[in-house]
DNA sequence: TCATATTATTAAATATATTTACAATTTAAA
DNA sequence: TTTAAATTGTAAATATATTTAATAATATGA
């Protein structure tokens, strides 16, 4: 095999040193006089040595590879459309500052990939993002690393360290905001049958309208994907509902969406139709009029993620740790006051 | 150190074999007979063996895998608004199907990290997303292995393996429309001293001007930065020039941002203003009006991006291959005939 | 000074898969 | 039946870094 890199071989053969010494000088084993040390550091810097992770990982067993595993597949490509994964790797990579960790990217891995992907590659630890399918559950427990969960609420998930957003609390706050804003008639347009995040979401509209004794109609409740399209096909509908004043959406996106289509029609927001969203993307600031929402942290998702499989890699830590994010009620020109 | 994965070891006591047997069963090496075949396949799967790719590449060189530098610095931190990375890497995954290549995250690595970054994970290609620094190409050149940059404009881009737009034909196509819907004065946004991608839209621009024998004056055209606060920013004094009937704007988030000013003033899009957007990203559909503009499709450039990867290390093939995908406009509603 | 303790260094084993060089066996050809 | 050729298989070397156990060198105390 021609080969220019260098290794601890050289190194101690450069210096009539053992590869042992010249491992110790790089780990940092207190075990080699200061003299010998500072010659090794010289000779690493001379030769240009760069200590190759693959030979390491071999032997200690640890890869510093962490694996990302983010939902490509046709459900979940609309909420691609949300910058939630840059923002969110951004954030990793800022909390993994510092350490020498690397981020693997996995995109459409089932569930059957899945095992064999950390174990090839020796992954030592894993963020997933999403609900996952039901019966992986058991398998991620088998494969003995940390995982963190994100966004995911299912009851499994408890099982596993999990980072989420309070978004009981999140929609609790949107709903609240119209209510205090003098509208009584409010829509809610997500899915709480069938997807857990709406569910919650769902938990809070209901919170706060019940805490004011307004009547939960089951016909103001729009159950629709989170998607643009989605919200744009609805938006008709429910500008035509003329004793809904004001609607809470379970994501910004499908705001944006009904938003369209409802100036599509010659008609106007605030003025005929108060709309939340929720999350708040970039884009609901550059939409006109600005989208009032509500704020989640992704990039802080993103590092405190990072910080947990740190904890755990670098200081073996046991035990799981769950992170319910608080929500921000973000006010822009969306709704108004009855 | 405890550890309970099964090596080819494991399997070739398990059948009395040699381990080098084993191996050239998972690697289809014919020297194997079709009952010594069998017999190890179905102790692969028996035992639950997974290959070990850390010490395959240790062992052959190849690490099978891939580099992606995602330029996540201050500057380019507003590019991220648009989803092209994801979408990029959605393309590039797809492109990848069936090679067992996994993708590496760089986010933040400066020039220095770079090269030990590529050598101490034995990196066997890098994909770079955006122009580099300019002393860093000799650098790259000495690492070896393929490398694909895109939408990098600089000269010594020419000497990689490059995937970029045909940026004069979109901003041609953007402004021959204008033009043919009966605009005359028509103002350009972007920074073409400054950025070498805004410089080829504006000769697309100049192209299609001075076919018609339009003026071009300098005071039509708009330097600024391609984020939406900048465009933001502009869209009042924009509106205020009365002879200006249409612009181009060398990116969406720009076009949005200016749209976003004009609306809040009181003024309609395309009535007081036509605009044109460029790159079709998806909020480009999803404002009001919808922003005719250029689409450059991301996804294929992924893939593309991970043919040429998959032909260079599979192939071994040499040279350079050079990529000019073609624009494509599309037509929405943020353009009026005059 | 000798024995013991401490520090510094090395040889060898380990982690796992591939590959080269060669040995053994079988088949085909002479 | 030999010889040659092809097939099937193995032992050992290799890739690189870490780590254990052992040794060598030095220092300390009696």
């Amino acid at each position: 095999m021609e080969n220019n890199k260098v290794s601890i071989y050289d190194i101690a053969k450069y210096l009539g040193l053992s590869p042992a010494t010249v491992s110790y000088v790089i780990n940092g084993v207190d075990k080699v006089s200061e003299a010998t040390k500072q010659k090794v550091l010289k000779a690493i810097d001379e030769l240009g040595y760069v200590p190759n992770y693959t030979a390491r990982t071999l032997s200690t067993g640890k890869s510093h590879l962490i694996g990302i595993l983010l939902p490509l597949d046709d459900a979940s490509i609309a909420f691609l459309q949300n910058p939630f994964y840059v923002e969110f790797i951004g954030g990793f990579e800022k909390g993994m500052l510092g350490y020498n960790y690397d981020l693997v990217i996995g995109v459409t891995k089932t569930q059957d990939d899945l095992k064999e992907w950390v174990l090839r590659r020796d992954l030592d630890g894993l963020v997933i993002i999403g609900t996952c399918p039901k019966n992986i559950y058991s398998e991620l427990k088998r494969l003995n690393i940390p995982i963190v969960l994100i966004d995911d609420y299912s009851d499994d998930a408890n099982a596993f360290n999990n980072i989420s957003s309070n978004d009981e609390q999140g929609m609790y706050l949107a709903t609240r905001y119209l209510i205090n804003s003098g509208h009584k008639n409010i829509g809610f347009i997500g899915k709480p049958e069938s997807y857990l995040i709406d569910m919650r979401r769902f938990e809070g509209y209901k919170k706060a309208m019940e805490e004011d004794h307004l009547e939960i109609k089951d016909d103001n409740i729009y159950r629709i994907n989170a998607t643009f399209n989605d919200g744009y096909e609805i938006g008709e509908e429910l500008i035509n509902k003329k004793e809904l004043t004001a609607i809470v959406c379970s994501a910004d996106i499908l705001a944006i969406g009904i938003m369209k289509k409802i100036k599509e029609l010659g008609y106007d927001v605030p003025k005929d139709l108060s709309i939340m969203g929720y999350d708040d993307i970039s884009y609901a600031n550059f939409v006109y009029p600005g989208l009032s929402t509500i704020r989640q942290d992704i990039s802080e998702k993103g590092s405190r993620a990072a910080e947990i499989l740190i904890d755990k890699l670098e200081n073996d830590r046991r035990g799981k740790v769950t992170i319910n994010m608080e929500p921000v009620l973000v006010i822009r020109e969306s709704v108004k006051g009855k």
